[in-house]
RNA sequence: GGGGAUGUAGCUCAACUGGGAGAGCACCUGCCUUGCAAGCAGGAGGUCGCCGGUUCGAUCCCGGCCAUCUCCA
C-alpha cells in the first residue's frame, strides 16, 4: 500500500484536503497573507489566525464552516530549525473550522476518514490522544469511529487543552498520532504516546472550543461551540511519502538538491552540513513568501525577521562552501515548487529574487567591514599578549557591526585565539532583558470622556447625510460644555453639539472634519470641527456667534461648501497619489496613514528606500495626467468581499463594515473609503508634491498640495522666481546658470580677497621686525595688529617666526568684542617657553582664557585696554625662564 | 519601542580626547617616458550631516534632529 501512497505529492495532498472539506459544505478560504490583520501578532502563525474574529463572534463572513491551507511563519525556536526533522519557520497548515456549526462528532469522524480513507494511512499505525476528562471525545472515537480503547490515550492540560489567552475561549483537544515504528523511538521501555521522542508523531490536532475561561479561572460553556483543527502539511507529506524528515518531501528536497549542485559537498555526507542544507531550504522558503507578502529586509519588526532569515541562510551556505551570492537563485526553485498552490508567486519571482540578491550583497559588505574589525581587534589583543577574545568584544562585533559569532570564532581559530563564548552569551542576555524592560505599552490618552459612551447608548449614532447633502434640518439633541451636559449655550460660548442627523463629515480615515454652521431662527453656531465617537456619534465642535441655542431645538445645519470641496479635492488627489505610487514603485506600496485637509494632504506608505527625484517627478506627473483626463469619480456601496474581489484596495488595521463604500476614479484607482470626494478628477486642477521624507523604517511620507493651494504655491514660487530674475537681470530660463556662475565668482573673489589680505598682513608684519626686543636673550616681538582675522593672524605669526629664526611672537588683534591673541615660539625655545602657558597668562590679564601647543597657541581676551599689562605679564614670565 | 556604530575632498579613510583640516586613489597642468595600478613636479577640489548649547575658541564636548549600518524586542 505504500506504493500507492507515494504517489501523493504535496500539491495533491493539499488539494485532496480542500476538496474533502468542500464536499462537506465548507467554504474554502485561500491562504491569507503572512502579515495578519491582527496587529497584536507579528505573523500568521497558525491556520486559525485569519478566522480569529469569527471565533470570537466579532465578525460574520456569511458562512459557518470553512477549510484552508494556510501559509504560516513561526520564528520562536529558530535555533531548532534544521536540527530536528520537523521544525520550520515556514510551513503550511491544513485546517478545518466550524463556527457554531458542526462539533466533535463530525470533526472527529472526518479527521479519521480523511487520514485513513483519503490519505490511506493504515489505521493500525494510528493512535489517539484526548483530554483527561473529555469522555465525549472518548465515546466518539471508541463507538462512532471504532478505535480500540487501547489506542486512546488521555493526556493532561499541558498537551491537550487549548487556550487562546489567559481568559476567553478555550477547550479540550484531541490528536491523531502515527506510530513511526520502534526503530524511530528512543528505545526506552517507557516509550509510549506522549513521549518526547520521534516515534509517535502528532499529525492532526482537533480543538474543541467549548468553554469561556473567566478571569477567576472558572470555565463556563460557550453558547457557540467551535472547531479549530490543524494538520501540518509537511508532516503529513513526510509520512505519506515515507520520508524520515520533512525536508525530504517533494516540495522541499529539490531546494536542497539544487543547492547541492552549487556546492562541492553532498547532502547526507555529514550531519553538521545536513543541518545547513535544511536551514537554507527552510529560510529561503520563508523569505520567498515574506517578500511576496510585501515584507522588505529592515532593521526592525517583520523586516528584521526577514533579514535575519536571509542572513542565517547565507551563513549556513558558507559552511557548505558557498561564498558567492547563491540564495537569490533558490527563489526560483521555491517559486516553481509552490506556484501551483500560490500562483501569485510567478509574477513576483523577479522582484523576490532581486530583494534577496540585494540583501545578499549588503550582507557581504557587512561581513567585510566586520572582518576588518576582527583583525583590528586581534592585533590589539596580540599587542597586549591576550589570547582570548573577551565576550564583550565578540558581542560588540555582533551587536554593533552585525558580525556573526560563528565567523568571529572561525577567524579566532585560524589565528590561534580562544573566545569567551560565555561572556558573549551573557552580554546578549543582558541586552535581551534590557530590551524587554523597555517595551512599555504606550498609554493612550483617554481623550473621549465616558459621557459620550452614555449618550451614544441613549440617542444612538448620528445619521450622516453629508455624502449627498450640503445642508439639512436637524434636531439638537444634546449640548456639552466643558464635558458636562448643559441645556443651553449663549452667545460667545463654545461647546459640543449632538444632532440626530448631520451633513457634516466627522474626522475619520485621515480626512478632517467639516466646518460650517448651525442656524436657528435667531441664533447661529459656527462649527469649526467635527469628531466621531465610538464609530457613530458625531461631535460638532462649535461656538455660538449669535443668539442662544437650547437642547431640543430644530436647526439648519449647513456645511461650508468651499471647505468641503477643497477637502474633497485633496482626498481624491490622495487616491490618485496612491495609485501613482503603486504604478511607479510597485504593488508593495501600502498605505500606513494619511491626512486630508482642505489645505494640504499627507500620505504615509510602505517603501524600503527614499524616493529618487525622478520617481517623485514621475509620480507627480502621473497624478496630473489623471487629473487632466477628468475621469468620473464613482462611489458605490457594496459588500466588503465583493469590493475586495473586484480589486479594490483594502488595508490592514482599518475597520471596515460589512457594507463598504468603494470609491473609484476612472480606471486608475479603486479604494474602499468613507471620505468625501469630488465628482470628477478634473476638479483637482493641479497636484504638487511638496516633500518626501522617512518617518520610520520602511515607511515614507509624501506631503502634497491639491487644487487651489497647489496653484497658489506655484504662483508664490513664480513670484519669487521673477523677483530673483529681475534682480539678476536674466530671464527665468537662464537663472540657474547665472546663479551658479555668480556663486563661482563670489567664491573666487573671496579667495582672492583672503589671499590679498594675508599677503598684506604678511608684508605689514615685515615692518614689525624692527620692534623686536630681546628679553632674557629671547628675541621677542609683541605688538597689536589691526584689521586681521584669526586665520591671517596665524599666517603672520608663522611668517614672523620664520624670519626671527629663533624667538617669540605675540600678537594682539582687537575685534568687535574683545581681542584675539596668538602666540608663537620657535621650536628651539619650546623647552624653555611654553606658548600655551604664556598665552594663558596673557589671556588671564585680559579676562579671557586660552591655550594650545607648546610652539603655537591662541586665546581670546575681553578687555582691550589691558593689552600693555598682558605684554608685561608675558615678559615677566620670559625673564623668569 | 530600547541599545551600539558611522556621517570629513568625487571615492576609501586619517587627524595626541578643544587650539593652525590631511593622505591614498581619481581629476587638471607640465616634465620624463612608450610594458603590467608607471615616475617626478605643481595644482584645483571642504557649509567637517543639519540645528542649538558650553567655550576666548568646537570637526572634536553636550543636547536635539536627519541619514545609513547593526543588535535586541
Amino acid at each position: 500500500m505504500w506504493e500507492l501512497n507515494r504517489l501523493f505529492s504535496v500539491d495533491q495532498i493539499r488539494q485532496s484536503f480542500l476538496d474533502f472539506f468542500a464536499e462537506r459544505s465548507s467554504q474554502i478560504e485561500p491562504s491569507a497573507s503572512l502579515i495578519p490583520v491582527d496587529p497584536s501578532i507579528l505573523f500568521t502563525i497558525a491556520g486559525m489566525v485569519p478566522f480569529k474574529k469569527m471565533f470570537l463572534g466579532l465578525e460574520n463572513k456569511g458562512y459557518t464552516r470553512a477549510a484552508s491551507c494556510q501559509r504560516c511563519i513561526r520564528t520562536n525556536d529558530l535555533d531548532n530549525v534544521g536540527r530536528t526533522a520537523r521544525h520550520h519557520t515556514f510551513f503550511e497548515m491544513l485546517g478545518n473550522f466550524s463556527f457554531g456549526d458542526y462539533f466533535k462528532p463530525d470533526a472527529i469522524r472526518w479527521g479519521w476518514e480523511f487520514i485513513t480513507e483519503v490519505m490511506k494511512i493504515d489505521p493500525a499505525r494510528l493512535w489517539i490522544t484526548i483530554y483527561t476528562d473529555d469522555d465525549e471525545a472518548y465515546r466518539i472515537w471508541k463507538d462512532e469511529v471504532g478505535v480500540s480503547p487501547g489506542r486512546i490515550v488521555r493526556l493532561g492540560e499541558e498537551d491537550n487543552f487549548w487556550r487562546m489567552g489567559e481568559t476567553g475561549p478555550c477547550g479540550p483537544c484531541s490528536e491523531i498520532l502515527i506510530d513511526l515504528g520502534e526503530d524511530r523511538g528512543c528505545g526506552k521501555p517507557t516509550c509510549a504516546v506522549g513521549c518526547d521522542c520521534d516515534r509517535f508523531l502528532e499529525l492532526w490536532n482537533l480543538v474543541f472550543t467549548q468553554y469561556d475561561c473567566r478571569a477567576d479561572g472558572m470555565l463556563s460553556p460557550l453558547p457557540m461551540r467551535n472547531i479549530d483543527t490543524g494538520l501540518g502539511l509537511e508532516r503529513l507529506a513526510s509520512v505519506i511519502q515515507g520520508k524520515d524528515n520533512n525536508y525530504e518531501i517533494d516540495n522541499i528536497l529539490p531546494i536542497i538538491e539544487y543547492t547541492a549542485r552549487l556546492s562541492n559537498i553532498r547532502y547526507k555526507q555529514d550531519e553538521a552540513s545536513d543541518v545547513a542544507w535544511k536551514v537554507i531550504a527552510d529560510h529561503v522558503r520563508a523569505a520567498t513568501f515574506l517578500i511576496s507578502d510585501g515584507v522588505f529586509p529592515a532593521n526592525e519588526g517583520r523586516g528584521y525577521v526577514l533579514r535575519r532569515l536571509i542572513r542565517r541562510a547565507i551563513q549556513n551556505g558558507r559552511k557548505l562552501g558557498l561564498k558567492n551570492l547563491f540564495l537569490f537563485q533558490l527563489v526560483g526553485v521555491v517559486v516553481d515548487l509552490m506556484k501551483r498552490a500560490y500562483p501569485e508567486l510567478v509574477e513576483k519571482r523577479e522582484h523576490i529574487s532581486q530583494v534577496v540578491k540585494s540583501e545578499e550583497e549588503r550582507f557581504s559588505e557587512t561581513l567585510e567591514i566586520g572582518s576588518a574589525k576582527v583583525t583590528e581587534l586581534l592585533d590589539s589583543l596580540r599587542a597586549k599578549n591576550i589570547d582570548t577574545i573577551p565576550g564583550i568584544e565578540a558581542f560588540k562585533l555582533y551587536d554593533t557591526y552585525g558580525f556573526p559569532l560563528d565567523l568571529t570564532r572561525e577567524i579566532a581559530h585560524d589565528e590561534d585565539f580562544k573566545i569567551d563564548v560565555a561572556g558573549f552569551e551573557q552580554a546578549l542576555a543582558e541586552q535581551k532583558t534590557r530590551a524587554r524592560g523597555a517595551t512599555g505599552f504606550s498609554h493612550e490618552e483617554a481623550e473621549n470622556p465616558e459621557i459620550y459612551g452614555t449618550i451614544l447608548t441613549e440617542i444612538g449614532p448620528t445619521e450622516f447625510l453629508g455624502y449627498d447633502n450640503g445642508s439639512c434640518r436637524a434636531r439638537l439633541l444634546r449640548i456639552l460644555h466643558d464635558n458636562k451636559e448643559v441645556s443651553r449655550l449663549t452667545e460667545g460660548q463654545e461647546g459640543v453639539l449632538l444632532l440626530d442627523r448631520s451633513p457634516f463629515y466627522a474626522e475619520s480615515g485621515g480626512q478632517r472634519g467639516d466646518s460650517g454652521s448651525l442656524r436657528g431662527a435667531d441664533s447661529q453656531v459656527l462649527i469649526t470641527d467635527v469628531h466621531k465617537y465610538g464609530g457613530g456619534l458625531f461631535l460638532h465642535l462649535g461656538k455660538v456667534t449669535h443668539g442662544i441655542i437650547d437642547a431640543g431645538m430644530d436647526l439648519t445645519a449647513e456645511v461650508d461648501a468651499g471647505h468641503r470641496q477643497a477637502t474633497a479635492v485633496n482626498h481624491t488627489a490622495t487616491h490618485l497619489l496612491q495609485a501613482a505610487l503603486r504604478k511607479v514603485l510597485g504593488n508593495h506600496i501600502k498605505q500606513s496613514g494619511s491626512l486630508v485637509t482642505a489645505t494640504r494632504l499627507r500620505f504615509d506608505f510602505t517603501h524600503p528606500a527614499a524616493l529618487h527625484e525622478r520617481e517623485l517627478k514621475k509620480v507627480e506627473e502621473l497624478v496630473n495626467e489623471w487629473i487632466r483626463a477628468d475621469s468620473e469619480v464613482n462611489v458605490s456601496e457594496t459588500s466588503y468581499d465583493e469590493a475586495v474581489k473586484s480589486g479594490a484596495l483594502a488595508f490592514f488595521g482599518e475597520k471596515y463594515d460589512q457594507v463598504v463604500r468603494s470609491v473609484s476614479v476612472g480606471e486608475v484607482s479603486t479604494e474602499l473609503c468613507g471620505g468625501t470626494h469630488c465628482r470628477r478628477s478634473g476638479e483637482i486642477g493641479l497636484f504638487k508634491i511638496t516633500s518626501e521624507s522617512g518617518i520610520a523604517a520602511g515607511i515614507r511620507r509624501i506631503e502634497g498640495l491639491a487644487g487651489y493651494p497647489a496653484w497658489q504655491k506655484s504662483v508664490e514660487e513664480e513670484k519669487i522666481l521673477h523677483g530673483v530674475s529681475g534682480l539678476l537681470g536674466v530671464s527665468v530660463h537662464d537663472l540657474e546658470e547665472k546663479v551658479a556662475k555668480l556663486l563661482k565668482e563670489i567664491k573666487q573673489k573671496d579667495k582672492l580677497l583672503e589671499e590679498l589680505a594675508t599677503r598684506q598682513a604678511l608684508s605689514a608684519a615685515g615692518d614689525l621686525l624692527d620692534r623686536v626686543k630681546p628679553v632674557n636673550e629671547v628675541k621677542c616681538l609683541m605688538t597689536i595688529v589691526e584689521g586681521v582675522n584669526a586665520k591671517q593672524l596665524r599666517s603672520v605669526v608663522d611668517d614672523l617666526k620664520n624670519r626671527l629664526g629663533s624667538g617669540l611672537v605675540l600678537l594682539f588683534a582687537p575685534r568687535d568684542e574683545g581681542v584675539a591673541i596668538v602666540l608663537g615660539v620657535t621650536k628651539d625655545l619650546t623647552g624653555r617657553l611654553n606658548a600655551g602657558k604664556l598665552i594663558a597668562a596673557a589671556a588671564q590679564v585680559l579676562g579671557g582664557r586660552g591655550g594650545g601647543r607648546p610652539d603655537f597657541a591662541q586665546a581670546g581676551g575681553k578687555d582691550k585696554t589691558k593689552i600693555p599689562q598682558a605684554m608685561e605679564a608675558v615678559e615677566e614670565l620670559i625673564k623668569q625662564s
